[in-house]
RNA sequence: GGUCGCAUAGCUCAGUUGGUUAGAGCGUUGCAUUCACAUUGCAAAGGCCCCUGGUUCGAGUCCAGGUGCGACCACCA
């Protein structure tokens, strides 16, 4: 099936590709034209999939694409990301390994929230106003759109990723891996929840991680103030209020005796106690060498508190006001608390003195409030623990790397992160934002609170989840009409239909794994409705069912309300004699089964249940523990949801609070390479393509992201994440500015480029020129000069294309009548040797540069010019056209594919059944004789000569040069090639200028062509030259020292070069005298 | 303050075990253009490889010091 599609497609493609084909091939390439359609094709072949790709593949690589954050578009430093890691990918394909590349986003939490909560700014609302749920939905859509934005300019750049295995940070299933991950390290007691001194952003209610904090440096003042029996400086009096500590240098002879004991200090009225201690942090040139401590508010202060067990007051809130226990300053915000504590304490005589001083200020990255160190309650991961297997996180994730498991390309980055991973803290993994994964705890007897709750709580970390989604039915008729309607079949009403179809993409992005209904009708058709659009597993379960109305079913409500007004209470027991009817105690012992059966067979999944009025109450009654007057009061309708989790089988959940605070979002992206290979489970994928080969992103997350996935892999699942980092460098501007998305002048839009300029040309312009670790400028002229060189590769095949007579597709390489062939065809054997080399050591650059120089430099200036004055060469120059096209291919994956379709499509076809280049293998060099190569380089030389000297003397290229020659081989047999590259004409002329070029020696007849006195000042120019070099080549072989210690090789290379310059020397003389 | 790095042609940068008279692209200059390609061709000019010293037969490359620049980490009362 696949292979026709593929077929059909290359044919509509190049239909107009016949003989001949000169007319039909566009003179210039047009990547707009060419580039969707190209990437359409690759797709429908299936090969991005490596299960799907051909021929027996035993050798594995894969790498995970660092999955972009959805927050809007790629940048260029995206486009460059792609461009390394298709080139690896798509020369690995081709190199016969089993390849994956696997695709992804990252939900990016606080930055995703951030965009939202703007947006919502401008309307004027905040995402309080919306609540938790609404607010998430909001995210949910704009998230979409951002995926399908970005999906479409990965395309657009021509990343050949494996779409059957696209994840997502945030989606269920790897929401269950975070779980479990979680879990595991708590069980492990990796994972705990710690009073901590964090930051806080009293405007954005949230701590920030210590990355998330700016500086700026602000003018301030320092003040000296009396403290008890010493003085101590401060930039923040306010804070003096919660001191529990002094300290000082131990080396300091001042405070000597005061070591040890404790102070009670009276700061105008407010009396503080402080312990002395001394440390050697302490500055004994800064301020007075005393520092009052404060633990709540200083992350400093903290681990001194800790280090010298000194107690913790807290004098200010997380609203940035003084608390309680800043007595009279209570509820004042913390600026007017400094003015008016200055204020007492001057009157009171205790400050000395007020300096200016440049304070560098902490920040929020977000809002530029300023940062409030305070004391909260957050989760961490200790990162210094011995884990479960015998050795902390630290020394995992840095032996991982001092093992030489993983390698970092450039070298100089293991450094760094030794460096980092030595001074690594403890990692505080909660957020108090609202997009994110949820933190998997629940709080029993706790008012939930999260990061402020006070009490102590018995916390629940649970193993399996099980996700209820309740849902009523649509309306019937009977509902309409308000009759009892309990276990009889009624139809949906008309109208119901449409109001269920509305309700469809909001349970689409519930993202169910199954659906559970009652079997009667309306839940049945409801159900049903849905599932059109769902299509996941549907179960139908009888233990919903609706209350048995008995003799009531059908009749009027209102009727029957006057007549049993009891019935109407909802009474537990009700029970009215001689009816059939099912009381709710009954209906309970019902959903109790149900409850616990679900949760035995679909443990971790998520479950949309389609029940009914009386059902939906019963659930409440018991999840909810509520009692029968709240039942009363409460009538679910369809379009609301209710929303339950069953932890471990357990149901009583009324109790049970979950955390609301979020993970930190780099807990999610430290799992990428495994969780979305399936971990935990053990699955084909992750014993196939873990570790992945490389993993490739710039080196400005090396810290963020990288060492995380080390210390999740090393500890979660026993193995390194990646054999190799690759780390590039960050784009920047002409003037080597930062691009940053907040100031478009900078920021070139990869889109646009590739609009203007063609995919492979930006590709090019982010490969060629660059090195790993190092920070690339990208401007549009260079993209400019890449664009010119893929037309330039364009019209060598339409060159070639136009000149065969009949195209052939060749297995083996042809054979080489001319000197010309032999160097051709070796340096094509050389280059292809280089770059596979190249690609291999990950040096893009010069690998791209090889192929360029070669492309350009030999084959189209060099070879197709001499092609034309031979002829005869149709083979050779299919040969050479179908290998650049292999070798490029994995640079400029468009051009090479669209030209490959155009030329050997269809006879590629029909001999490997394969009519796709990307697919195409990999050629092995050969080996090459260095002969051909000398001789060709010296006749190059011949016609280099001659066109220098045209140069020189301005001689039109039209006017034909006589020379005469002394005629050796090389001469004599590629007289015609000369004769026209040089434009020259070989006779027999005796008297003349001799001139020398090189080794070569011509006369060239006397005329008006020549300026005597130019030439002879020319050639004594050179004759100095050269007679330099001669001495430095003389002394350098009399220097016994140098023969005896360098290698042979090269002592014998300086000795012919000194022969040769003998000759040359003579040569030159001679003509200087001639003339 | 700590750590790491960078300095090569006017500009942007390659230069991976130390071994040709140090390379490329862009730009500049001159000439050309019915020819696959002006998104082109031919040719030229342009370098104390930051400075000082050391190791070595030999240093752009290795070592030490200096100067200038940058990045990251930490953050101080």
């Amino acid at each position: 099936m696949r292979y026709i599609n593929i077929i059909n497609l290359f044919r509509q493609l190049n239909f107009w590709v016949t003989i001949p084909y000169m007319k039909e091939i566009p003179k210039a390439y047009n990547p707009k034209a060419v580039e969707n359609k190209i990437y359409q094709l690759w797709e429908n072949s299936g090969y991005f999939d490596p299960d799907e790709l051909p021929g027996k593949r035993t050798k594995h690589f894969s790498i995970s694409l660092p999955p972009p954050n959805v927050t809007g578009k790629l940048h260029i430093g995206h486009s460059a990301m792609l461009a390394y890691q298709d080139i690896m990918i798509r020369f690995h394909r081709m190199q016969g390994d089993r390849t994956l590349w696997l695709p992804g986003m990252d939900h990016a939490a606080i930055a995703t929230q951030n965009i939202v909560e703007r947006e919502l700014k401008k309307e004027g609302q905040t995402r309080h106003d919306l609540g938790r749920e609404k607010f998430l939905a909001r995210i949910d859509d704009f998230v979409a759109k951002s995926k399908d934005t970005i999906k479409m300019q990965l395309k657009a750049m021509g990343a050949s990723l494996d779409w059957s295995r696209e994840q997502f940070t945030l989606s269920p299933e790897l929401t269950k891996t975070v779980r479990i991950a979680f879990k595991k390290m708590y069980d492990d007691g990796l994972i705990y929840r710690g009073d901590r001194v964090v930051n806080w952003c009293p405007h954005c209610q949230s701590t920030l991680a210590d990355d998330e904090v700016e500086y700026k440096e602000e003018q301030g003042k320092l003040y000296y103030l009396k403290y008890g029996p010493v003085a101590i400086a401060t930039t923040r009096p306010e804070t003096k209020l919660g001191d529990t500590g002094l300290a000082v240098n131990p080396q300091d002879r001042r405070y000597q005796k005061l070591l040890g004991k404790e102070l009670e200090i009276d700061l105008a009225g407010h009396k503080i106690k402080v312990k002395v201690f001394a440390d050697k942090a302490v500055d004994m040139q800064f301020g007075t060498g005393a520092i009052g401590v404060t633990p709540a508010h200083s992350l400093q202060d903290y681990q001194w508190a800790q280090k010298y067990n000194l107690g913790i007051i807290k004098v200010i809130d997380e609203q940035g006001k003084m608390t309680s226990f800043a007595g009279k300053y209570s509820g004042l915000d913390v600026l007017t608390a400094r003015k008016k504590f200055v204020e007492n304490l001057t009157k009171a005589g205790l400050i000395e003195k007020a300096e200016d001083y440049n304070n560098n200020l902490s920040i929020c990255y977000r809002c530029g409030t300023p940062v409030e160190p305070l004391p909260s309650k957050q989760w961490f991961v200790n990162v210094n623990k011995k884990t479960s297997r015998g050795k902390s996180l630290k020394q995992l994730a840095s032996e991982a790397v001092k093992s030489g498991q993983i390698k970092m390309i450039p070298d100089k980055f293991t450094k760094t992160y030794f460096q980092w991973m030595d001074n690594l803290r403890d990692w505080c993994i909660s957020r108090q934002i609202w997009y994110g994964h949820q933190i998997p705890v629940w709080y029993k007897n706790s008012s939930g609170l999260g990061a402020q709750s006070p009490r102590q709580e018995e916390v629940i970390v649970p193993k399996h989840i099980t996700e209820l989604v309740l849902m009523r039915h649509g309306i019937t008729d009977w509902n309409k009409e308000n009759k009892v309607q309990g276990i009889t079949n009624v139809p949906l009403d008309e109208l119901s239909i449409d109001e269920i179809k509305k309700m469809i993409p909001r349970l689409k992005r519930e993202r169910f794994d199954l659906i559970i209904t009652s079997p009667l009708m309306r839940a049945k058709q409801t159900a049903e409705i849905i599932n059109e659009e769902l299509k996941i597993p549907l179960a139908i379960n009888d233990l919903l069912k609706e209350r048995n109305y008995g003799e009531f079913e059908g009749r009027n409500n209102a009727e029957l309300r006057k007549e049993y007004p009891d019935y109407f209470e909802d009474k537990i027991n009700f029970d009215i004699p001689g009816n059939q009817e099912e009381s709710y105690q009954k209906l309970a012992k019902r959903v109790k089964t149900f409850l616990k059966k679900v949760s035995q067979e679909y443990s971790d999944k998520k479950i949309l249940v389609i029940c009914h009025h009386s059902v939906i109450r019963t659930f409440r009654m018991i999840i909810d523990h509520w009692d029968a007057k709240k039942l009363t009061a409460y009538s679910p309708k369809f379009n609301e949801l209710v929303n339950y989790k069953i932890l471990d089988g357990d149901y009583k959940m009324a109790e049970l609070r979950q955390d609301p605070d979020t993970l930190d979002t780099w807990f999610s992206s430290g799992l990428w390479t495994f969780s979305t290979l399936g971990w935990p489970e053990k699955t084909k994928d992750l014993k196939e393509f873990h570790p992945t080969s490389v993993m490739e992103t710039g080196y400005d997350i090396l810290f963020f992201w990288v060492a995380r996935m080390i210390i999740m892999s090393t500890y979660l699942i026993g193995e390194r994440p990646f054999d190799n980092v690759y780390l590039h460098g960050l784009i920047r501007t002409k003037e080597g500015k930062k691009m940053s998305k907040s100031d478009p002048e900078t920021a070139i839009d990869p889109l646009d480029m590739i609009n203007q300029f063609g995919s492979d040309a930006l590709r090019l312009s982010l490969v060629i020129g660059t090195s790993a670790g190092n920070d690339v400028r990208i401007y549009k002229e260079k993209i400019e000069g890449y664009r010119n060189f893929v037309n330039k590769l364009w019209n060598i095949s339409r060159f070639i294309l136009s000149t065969v007579k009949n195209p052939a597709y060749s297995k083996t390489a042809p054979r080489a009548k001319t000197l010309s062939d032999q160097w051709i065809l070796g340096e094509l054997e050389k280059t292809t040797e280089l770059v596979t080399k190249k690609i291999t050591r990950f040096e893009f650059s010069q690998a791209g540069e090889q192929l360029r120089h070669f492309t350009w430099d030999e084959l189209a200036d060099w070879y197709l010019e001499i092609a034309k004055i031979e002829g005869g060469k149709d083979k050779i120059l299919l040969w050479i056209l179908k290998r650049i096209l292999i070798l490029w291919h994995p640079f400029i994956p468009f051009v090479t594919e669209e030209i490959w379709q155009i030329a050997f499509g269809e006879k590629a076809a029909a001999i490997y059944e394969l009519p796709l280049l990307m697919i195409e293998p990999w050629p092995k060099p050969q080996k090459t004789e260095a002969a051909a190569s000398k001789r060709f380089s010296s006749l190059q030389n011949v016609i280099n000569s001659f066109r220098n000297f045209r140069a020189e003397y301005n001689i039109p290229p039209t006017t034909l040069i006589s020379v005469s020659a002394k005629k050796n081989i090389l001469i004599k047999k590629e007289e015609k090639i000369i004769n026209k590259l040089a434009r020259v004409k070989f006779t027999d002329v005796k008297k003349g200028i001799h001139l020398t070029y090189g080794q070569f020696d011509f006369i060239i007849p006397l005329g008006e062509l020549i300026d005597v006195k130019k030439e002879k000042k020319r050639s004594e120019l050179e004759l100095e030259i050269k007679k330099k070099y001669y001495e430095s080549l003389k002394k350098k072989l009399s220097n016994k020292q140098f023969v005896e210690k360098a290698p042979k090789e090269i002592v014998q290379r300086e000795r012919e070069k000194q022969i040769e310059l003998e000759e040359i020397i003579k040569k030159l003389k001679k003509k200087i005298t001639t003339l």
